[in-house]
RNA sequence: GCACCCAUGGCUCAACUGGAUAGAGCAUCGGACUACGGAUCCGAAGGUUGGAGGUUCGAAUCCUCCUGGGUGCACCA
């Protein structure tokens, strides 16, 4: 809302600059350190006393003279070395906030493929993954808030190690058949996770049965036997089940694309040959890497120093590594491969998920419900939502694009990096990773790997977070019949574990902690909803009261200007800031702004709840600044929980 | 060895990207009118921002070095 205001007043200035100096000068428009320096501030007259060579303050003044001014701002004061600073009509960007949108699409809407989730179909997802995807979607969010059309992709790694190994587990170590599997019950995705940990001590025992590992991997690369068939298998049902634990939280995907979709389609065969005629790669005839295809980066500063600067691209096998993969992938999300998925639509929820094969041959199948289907791909910017860690591997991606002559576009080609989640000591002992006697207090926090079965399900989290909201509900005597009950617990649940993920800054590891994590009070997300709910409490008083609960934005810009007081409009103010912190998000990919910024209201707002009481308030001028005051909240409060995917129940 | 990330009150984190008095939440202690619902609010206590230099009118923020912790540097993803 206010970048309006900011944008506006820009103009304005620049006008009168051109009108007295003949210059074309961009105006900056910041907002003042302190409140008493005013709600905007101009410094334009320190620049154009270079230019000019004058007294910065006499050309404020001058500016200032004889500005025209909408009828928001207030007051005008040139004050310090020159600095214009502006005072707003409190009561107008009140009645702003509550007659315009809070953000503008601006015109420059791009298309943007977020990827997030990419979690291997082998087990069940943990509070690491949550992350992922809780930041993805909320990204999503607010990229679309932006007005930005984007395009949610969650890749399916189907022809991996990980994957492989479940298959081992289930053929070698269980000996099922593939009716077998098929018949288990759910959570099949648990049982995944404790025959995955298995596996790995089952290699560890003898070596040798690592064999049953490539050949698995190799039937999964080339799609073909039993081996293929059940790892189709496991990894459908496991990703149902992801599927299912991720639309808990509100979170969902356009797209599923698949890892085996990719090689079926021969995509990397096709970035292959770009690779070779640009003679990016190269085989290697000698030394450790005999046999492969590497992609030379000893000239690029960003891998200086590195002990073995060659990143192998195919191995001597003739097979593709993940990178190589990912290149022609990331250049189809581009549309720069020059060749399409074949898509069926993934029978859960309208989501759609690529296929080898284009199965009848219809380029453009319709789905279940008739809908046609939408274009995938050729983005002009592509965010890639994935762990830190992976820092090395994304880079060399990027550089595999500029190789290939696609600079503008590896510069489009984002990695958007979090930290990832480990476990408190408390948490790790709480769930027996650490043995009483191992303290000594530095143990420190504990990585998670499903490998070695460590971490915490995301669906428990889930559930003890909802047994937790149960409780809270009941002590509060609150009698709901038991679908609501379940409803409104299933609510709190999300946005607690939602503003848990979203509020910390991404550069920094989360010691998962479930005392902190199951905090209802404080900084968040129940704290954030109640809020809203307390304002929609004092409107129903109102109207059992028989009092106006509503008031137009026509009626708050007739309010005497003296009855805004510092503190309601401290709340306005941050409220109609809520544009330029979201764009802000939306740049930096610093989710945790938004996350922040909604706090920020909450808290102002309940402390305004003691300070300023409606319902026993006389002067009815001052109770309709004070209900315009809650209408302003309400209404920021609710885009920032939309953004962040916190839902919004009445009561609770 | 090289690269990246982190270090702020007992604990978990902020600080509008270089702005003035370093802010919140947990935990601790003390309060809140017969309540617009105590999932709240007000207050107290708690900090020479890991250390040493430097740049600057001004540094938690930028630079250099050091210390401690994490991660990465596969023909795994």
């Amino acid at each position: 809302m206010l970048g309006e205001f900011r944008r506006e007043l820009a103009r304005i200035f620049e006008q009168r600059v051109r009108d007295l100096y003949a210059i074309d000068h961009t105006a900056i428009v910041e907002v003042p350190p302190r409140r008493d320096l005013g709600d905007l501030a101009l410094p334009g007259a320190l620049q154009l006393a270079r230019d000019l060579k004058r007294n910065p303050r006499q050309i404020g003044e001058e500016i200032a003279a004889e500005l025209e001014l909408p009828d928001w701002v207030r007051e005008v004061k040139v004050q310090g070395a020159g600095f214009l600073n502006i005072y707003l009509d409190r009561g107008s960007v009140a009645a702003a906030i509550l007659s315009r949108p809070l953000f503008e699409a601006p015109e420059s809407g791009q298309k943007i493929i977020v990827e997030h989730t990419n979690i291997n179909p082998n087990k069940a997802a943990h509070i690491g993954h949550l992350r992922n995807a809780v930041l993805g979607d909320v990204l999503s969010r607010v990229l679309r808030a932006l007005g930005h059309r984007v395009e949610i992709q969650n890749y399916i790694d189907d022809t991996g190690v990980q994957l492989a190994d479940v298959v081992v587990g289930f053929l070698d170590i269980r000996g099922l058949s593939r009716d077998q599997i098929a018949a288990l019950p759910e959570p099949f995705d648990y049982y995944c996770w404790d025959l995955y940990a298995e596996v790995g001590a089952w290699y560890a025992e003898d070596e040798s049965r690592l064999e049953h590992r490539r050949a698995t991997l190799q039937a999964l690369e080339h799609d073909t036997g039993e081996r293929a068939e059940v790892a189709r298998l496991i990894a459908r049902r496991v990703v149902k089940r992801h599927l299912e634990t991720m639309a808990r939280l509100g979170i969902g995907y356009d797209l599923l694309t698949h890892e085996g979709a990719i090689l079926g389609r021969n995509f990397f065969a096709k970035a292959f040959e770009q690779l070779k005629a640009r003679g990016a790669v190269k085989l290697e005839e000698s030394g450790k890497n005999v046999g492969c295809w590497v992609m030379p980066l000893a000239e690029s500063e960003e891998f200086a120093g590195l002990e073995d600067p060659d990143k192998v691209i195919v191995r001597s096998d003739g097979t593709a590594t993940y990178v190589a993969k990912d290149i022609a992938y990331q250049m189809w999300k581009f549309g720069l491969l020059g060749d399409d998925f074949g898509y069926r639509y993934w029978d859960e929820a309208g989501i759609w998920q690529t296929v080898a094969d284009d199965e009848g041959g219809d380029e453009r199948p319709l789905a279940a419900n008739g809908e046609k289907r939408p274009e995938f791909g050729a983005a002009e910017r592509v965010i890639n939502v994935i762990d830190a860690r992976q820092s090395y591997l994304q880079k060399v991606v990027r550089v595999g694009l500029e190789r290939l002559g696609f600079e503008s576009q590896a510069e489009r080609s984002i990695h958007f990096a979090y930290e990832m989640v480990s476990l408190s000591t408390a948490a790790a002992r709480q769930l027996g990773f650490l043995s009483d006697e191992d303290d000594d207090e530095d143990a420190g926090s504990l990585e998670m790997s499903g490998r070695k079965g460590i971490g915490v399900k995301a669906d428990d989290l889930i559930d003890q977070l909802i047994d937790k909201s149960r409780e809270e509900i009941r002590t509060r005597n609150r009698e709901l019949p038991d679908d609501e009950l379940d409803a409104l617990a299933a609510d709190i649940a999300t946005a607690a574990l939602r503003f848990f993920m979203t509020k910390a800054t991404t550069t920094r590891v989360i010691a998962f902690d479930f005392e902190e994590a199951l905090n209802f009070e404080g900084e968040s997300g129940p704290y954030l909803l109640y809020s809203l709910v307390r304002a929609g409490n004092i409107w129903r008083r109102l109207e059992q009261e028989g009092l106006a609960t509503e008031i137009t934005p026509e009626q708050v810009t007739e309010l005497p200007a003296e009855l805004w007081q510092d503190d309601l409009w401290d709340l306005v103010y941050a409220v109609a800031q809520t544009d330029g912190r979201v764009e802000a998000a939306g740049e930096t990919l610093e989710i945790s702004l938004v996350a922040r910024h909604a706090l920020d209201l909450a808290q102002k707002f309940n402390a305004l709840y003691h300070k300023h009481p409606i319902l026993q308030e006389k002067d009815d001028n001052v109770r309709a600044v004070r209900l315009a005051t809650t209408r302003v909240f309400s209404t920021g409060m609710r885009a920032l929980c939309d953004l962040l995917g916190l839902p919004t129940p009445e009561r609770m």
